[in-house]
DNA sequence: CGAAAAATTGACTTTTACGTAAAAGAAAGT
DNA sequence: ACTTTCTTTTACGTAAAAGTCAATTTTTCG
C-alpha cells in the first residue's frame, strides 16, 4: 500500500486532466489533504474518483453522484436520517435497474443488427 | 395503430418539452412528415423516439445517440461498410457492457449501505 | 544551489442539450 | 367569426462539466 499519490499520477491512471480532480475538489467530491498548497490523495481519494468516474460513465450527474458518494458515508445515528437514507438508497436502486433494463433492451437490439449483418453477409459470399 | 401522432401528444407522453423533440430533429435523429408546417409523427419516428430517450438515460450524448440509430437502420449492401458496422456494433456493446459492469458495482455497493443501515436499525431498536 | 519539471490558482472559454421568449401562422371549439 | 389553444420559426440565454491560458509557486534532481 502506497501511502500518497500526486495529482498527475491519478489522472494518468484514470485519464482524466488535472482540472477535472480539482474540479471535483471545489465540488467537495474529493478532499485531498495538502502539504503546503499540493495536493496529496491517499488511496481512500483514490478509490472516490473511482467511483465518481464511475457515476460519470453511467451518465450520472455531479448532483447526483454527491448524492450517492454521501450514501457510502456511512449510515447516520439517528433514527429519522436513517430512514431517510435507506429511502433514497431504495430511490438509487430503481434508477440503476431502469439503467440496466435500458442496456439489455439496446443489447438485443444490437444482437439483431449483428444477425442482420452475418445474414447480408451470408448472401454475399454466396454470390447475390 | 394510429396514424399520427402530434408534437404534444408524444411530450405528454414521454415527459419532455417540444423544444426538445425540435431539437433532436435540427439533430436529424428523427425526421416527422409535415402537413404544411405542422409536423406528423408516425409510430415509427415515435418508436426512435424510445430509443433516444433510452439513449439518454444511459448517458450517451447526441452524437452517440445518432451512432446507435445509425447502426439501427439497418445493414449496408457493400461488403465493406457492412464490416465497418459490424466492428462498430462491437464497440457499442462493450461501452454498454461496461455500463452495466459498473451498474452492478454500485449495485453491489449499495447493498452494504442496507445492510449496514439495517444493522444499524437493530442496534437502535434493541436500544443501545 | 539552480534549472527544469510539476503543481497551483484564477479567469476566461467552450460544448452540449436544451430553456425561454417573441412573433406569427394554423386549428379547433363555441 | 372569434377566441383560445397549438404549433412554428428565430434567436438569445443558460447550466453543467470541464478545457485552456497565464502567471506563480513548489518540487525535484543533477
Amino acid at each position: 500500500m502506497r501511502k500518497y499519490y500526486t495529482i498527475t499520477e491519478l489522472t494518468r491512471e484514470f485519464g482524466v486532466s488535472t482540472r477535472t480532480l480539482r474540479f471535483y475538489e471545489d465540488e467537495g467530491l474529493i478532499q485531498p489533504e495538502r502539504r503546503g498548497r499540493t495536493r496529496l490523495f491517499k488511496s481512500s481519494d483514490r478509490h472516490l474518483i473511482k467511483e465518481i468516474l464511475r457515476g460519470r460513465r453511467l451518465g450520472f450527474t455531479i448532483a447526483e453522484i454527491r448524492e450517492i458518494i454521501d450514501i457510502y458515508k456511512g449510515p447516520p445515528g439517528e433514527l429519522g436520517q436513517l430512514e431517510l437514507m435507506m429511502k433514497r438508497v431504495a430511490e438509487k436502486r430503481e434508477q440503476l435497474k431502469q439503467k440496466r433494463k435500458d442496456i439489455e433492451d439496446t443489447l438485443a437490439e444490437l444482437d439483431n443488427v449483428d444477425e442482420a449483418c452475418l445474414a447480408r453477409l451470408a448472401e454475399l459470399r454466396v454470390g447475390t
